[in-house]
DNA sequence: CTTTACCTTAACGTAAACGTCAAGTAGGCT
DNA sequence: AGCCTACTTGACGTTTACGTTAAGGTAAAG
């Protein structure tokens, strides 16, 4: 495992560009060390950056998903804290939740769409003496 | 049921604005009838709507959804859309499929850290007196 | 007829999430 | 020393998905 990296190997790594990586320390969703004056990215960076990129796919904003870093970035040596973090991952699953019933409905009816097509074709293919040709 | 509505019905309706109704018009996502100038919209395009609203909360583009709509729309009286359809049936598929692996990962996480959480808040409550909150 | 309420198109404004220069720095090669 | 490459910080440009006036049409109510 490579300790460390610089911005364009974590760029590369992930697929996406300089500027996006940067604009995600803008935002505060990554914090990498510095050599002088260049970045320099840990495992725990890549981490975010998965992160990141995940929430991304799932259409969640970068502010949404700098408050998921932010529940596992939570100090949790105060029992409030706990208590809080609890709580926001109690909220977060239950967004969650609610996607994958989303997602449950929108897969129930490409099923029916598929069982309708999938007879429309047993219709015509029985229709026709030979292979596909369709014409008045 | 109401067979109709205008668009101001639709908007309460769905809690969005007039005017996200008719930029999802603009886009050829919805396509009311009219009634001289005016919009008149059915079940039909209540359908929609709620197709685009769900495909909105997953975190897909406008671009996507209208592909999704596509594939409802698309004529299925000859074997080569059915074919076509069928295949943007699976790709679609596929898409989801793997938003939910992702949800899955992230409700994985979601119980590890809260495991972690109950467990710390347990050495703590341990410690007090007094409990600080018991549940379970 | 005027007000009220709801509708229309058209056009400009905006926040998010970057892309795309521009200009400068720092280290390595020859 | 000169050049190349990779990095840096701006700062303006772009697309998406609407918000927000602007400017007006229509139909019932007062």
């Amino acid at each position: 495992m490579s300790r460390t990296c610089t911005i364009a190997e974590l760029a590369r790594e992930f697929g996406v560009t300089t500027r996006t990586i940067r604009f995600y320390e803008d935002r505060g969703l990554i914090t990498p060390l510095r050599e002088g004056q260049r970045r320099v990215y840990r495992s725990r960076d890549r981490v975010r950056l998965r992160l990141i990129m995940r929430g991304k796919r799932l259409g969640f904003s970068l502010e949404e998903i700098r408050e998921m870093i932010d529940i596992y970035d939570t100090d949790r040596s105060e029992v409030a804290q706990l208590l809080l973090v609890l709580d926001r991952i109690a909220q977060r699953r239950a967004n969650l939740v609610e996607r994958q019933h989303d997602i449950a409905t929108m897969l129930g009816e490409l099923d029916e769409l598929e069982g309708h097509c999938a007879s429309l074709l047993r219709e015509k293919e029985v229709g026709t003496s030979r292979p596909v040709r369709a014409s008045g």
